[in-house]
Order: C-alpha cells, then sequence, then structure tokens
DNA sequence: CGCCGAGTTGAACTGAATCAAGAAACGTGG
DNA sequence: CCACGTTTCTTGATTCAGTTCAACTCGGCG
C-alpha cells in the first residue's frame, strides 16, 4: 500500500525501527482529489501533510484576489501547509489538485503521537523539516538573484516535469510574472536556437 | 557566559535536561569579529551554527562578483549556512561581520555528539530546522509577492535595525534591487509624509 | 456550431537597471 | 582635532524588461 513512502522513509531514515514505522502507517489516509479541487484550505489551521502518490498539486495564496504560487508538488513528493501545521496558525496558503490526485495524508495529532511514542521519530522530523528548509533555500536564491528569463531556463532545466505538465499561467505566477511575459520569453528561448 | 543562549534555549525547548545543557555549553566556544571581518567563507564545507551575543552579521553569496544579501542577523539570533552545514557540501554561502560581533560557536561534531549522546536533543535540531524554515517562507512571500517599494516599507516596520544600523547599499541588495534604486524609493516616501 | 479558457501578439506605460557625475559621511593618520 | 582620501549616498539621463489593457487565435467540448 505505503511502498513508495515507505522507500522515501528508507532513504530519509534508514534506522527507524519496524515498530515505529508499522505505527506510522496507522496514521495515515489515503485521499483522492479531482484535478481543480481544493486539498487545504487558506485561512483554516491547516491539519494535515500530505505525501502525493500520484498527480500534481500547487501551494498558493490570495494576494487582492490574485493567485501567488509558492510550489508545484509531484509523485513522491511530501507538501501542505508546514507553517501552517507547525505553528497551529490558520493558514496563508492554499493547496490545490492540478491533475487527479491520490495522497497519503498524515495528521497533526497522528505525528505528535509518534514524537510522544517513538522519540527517535523527532530525528524524522528533523530531517524532514531540514529537508524543507533546503528546498526553500533554493527557491530563495532564484527569486533574488535571478531575472525572471533566467528563472525559466532554469527551471526547464531542474524540473522539465513542470514545463510539461503544468499550465502555462501557473508557471508564470510561480516565476513571479504575468503569463503575457511568459509567452514572450518562451518565443525569445526559441529563436534562441 | 551563556546566559542569553540558555534563554533562548529555555524558550525553545523547556524540558531539555540540565545535563544536556551542560554537555551542550561544553560544545560552544567563543569568537570575536572585526567590522568586515569574514566569519564564514564560501566554497569551503560550513562547519559552524554562531549564535550572535552581540553585533550584526550578514548572509550573502556571490554570482559575477556581485554580493547577494540573503539576510541580516542579529544580537541573539543564530546563523550560519545552515545548508553547507547539513549537507556537508561547499558553502554557496559567505558570512561577514557587519559590526564589531562577538558569537558562540557550535561546531558541527559537537552538534552531533549532542545528537549521539542525549538523543532529545533532536528535538531541539528538529525545532531550530522548523524556525529557520519559517523565517525562510516569509523572505521567500516578500520575494514572490511584493515590489521593491513594498519589501522596503516592511522591512522598515518589521525589523527597524536593518534600516538604522545596516548601511544602505546592503539593504538595497537584500531587497533585490540596486543602491540607487532604493535611494529614489525612500525619496518617494519621505515625501509622502 | 458556438463557446470558453489558454496562449499569443501589439502598443503604450512604468519602474528599475545602468552609466556617469557630484555631494555627503566616515575613518585614518598626522 | 583637523585634513584628506575613500566609501556611501544622491541625482540625472537613458535604456530595457515586464505590466497592463486590448484584440485576436487556437483547441477542446458542450
Amino acid at each position: 500500500m505505503f511502498d513508495s513512502l515507505k522507500l522515501y522513509f528508507r532513504k530519509l531514515a534508514p534506522e527507524l525501527s519496524q515498530d515505529a514505522w508499522n505505527a506510522f502507517q496507522k496514521c495515515l489516509t489515503v485521499k483522492r482529489y479531482k484535478k481543480g479541487e481544493t486539498i487545504s484550505e487558506e485561512g483554516r489551521v491547516n491539519n494535515i501533510v500530505c505525501f502525493i502518490e500520484e498527480g500534481i498539486v500547487m501551494v498558493y495564496n490570495l494576494i487582492d484576489g490574485k493567485k501567488n504560487i509558492y510550489n508545484f508538488f509531484f509523485e513522491h513528493e511530501y507538501t501542505g501547509d508546514y507553517e501552517s501545521f507547525l505553528t497551529r496558525k490558520p493558514a496563508n496558503y492554499g493547496i490545490e489538485a492540478i491533475e487527479d490526485t491520490i495522497t497519503f495524508n498524515l495528521h497533526y495529532d497522528g505525528l505528535q503521537k509518534m514524537y510522544a511514542d517513538f522519540p527517535e521519530f523527532e530525528r524524522v522530523g528533523r530531517l524532514v523539516a531540514e529537508g524543507q528548509f533546503l528546498r526553500l533555500t533554493e527557491r530563495n536564491a532564484s527569486l533574488l538573484a535571478e531575472k525572471p528569463e533566467d528563472r525559466y531556463e532554469n527551471l526547464v532545466v531542474a524540473k522539465p516535469q513542470v514545463a510539461q505538465r503544468v499550465p502555462q499561467y501557473l508557471i508564470a505566477s510561480y516565476l513571479g510574472i504575468t503569463p503575457e511575459a511568459l509567452s514572450r520569453i518562451r518565443k525569445r528561448l526559441v529563436s534562441k536556437f
């Protein structure tokens, strides 16, 4: 059932005991979302971390009625408004399925129980938080130091999946520009080669 | 000696044992840096996390000979190229003292020993990583969704210390703009009131 | 067949980058 | 404590990339 997730855990924390893993499995629920469906809503406390078994998901927030896209997540990545999850404050971000998506969801209470019952599990929490941190670090560097055009080029190289499976107007938002600007950037790039 | 740091730990993980704290203290070294001095260099593996007792520090990286500033850190905050520290890869970021600075430094090996000797300490590691993550989340939102002018206004409100103690050309870099542009933004803001 | 959303293209506008020059602040040594 | 040189900050002119608004194309789908 949770094979892909187990594999992921094996890599992350190979020393984790079978007991802990078994207990962890029990905390998970399987969810299915249709394309366009909301997985987690802005404004209320987010209680889940999702491991994506299948599909694509986007994390965004609404400012002046405009969706700003923070990230896309694909199969075998985990996602969630980690900020709200950690701080127990209403979420600043919403999560939505871009394709039909299947996730394994971990509830906040389940995780806390894991920390309590298996102190060794704190290590997993640390590694996950560190991983999230590293991911954000890259994104930050990209937003601070690169021009939109470079950002797009690098995105295509680093995550070709995004360019292939995500509509352009969402990618534009992710890059921090308008769809029109992205269309022109693409045109420029094509004529480069 | 490490009173301010102890206070910080009390807040972060009140349940941490006296034993663990004593052991932790032994891992720390005190360092003094002159204004402009390099604390941690780009290109080599970063082995320390610094808790700043006094002074200001900046984290930057060099791209095409230009310093891009990722963040400033003040008294009673900790800093370090956390990415390099975690991944054990050469640092993408350098750290430099903006004022004369005193830090308490924790070496990588010391931290690993803490994790090994006091598994409860993993929790501290997790909370620190989560805190770093949250900080970056805000920075990300600012870079993605705000215009430079708004970023500056918000910075002045959120961290007045920066505007007061950090030279403008460094702030400009932090905001992702040129010193000239910041100078004009400031002019516009003054005439607003 | 006609509609609708995504993507493209054009024209006018805007805010920041760049280049260049001058003014102000800073610190260093005499 | 002052004078000098360097660094930081400001101002101006020009250029450029992205925004905005509007019109149009294309493809899928009722």
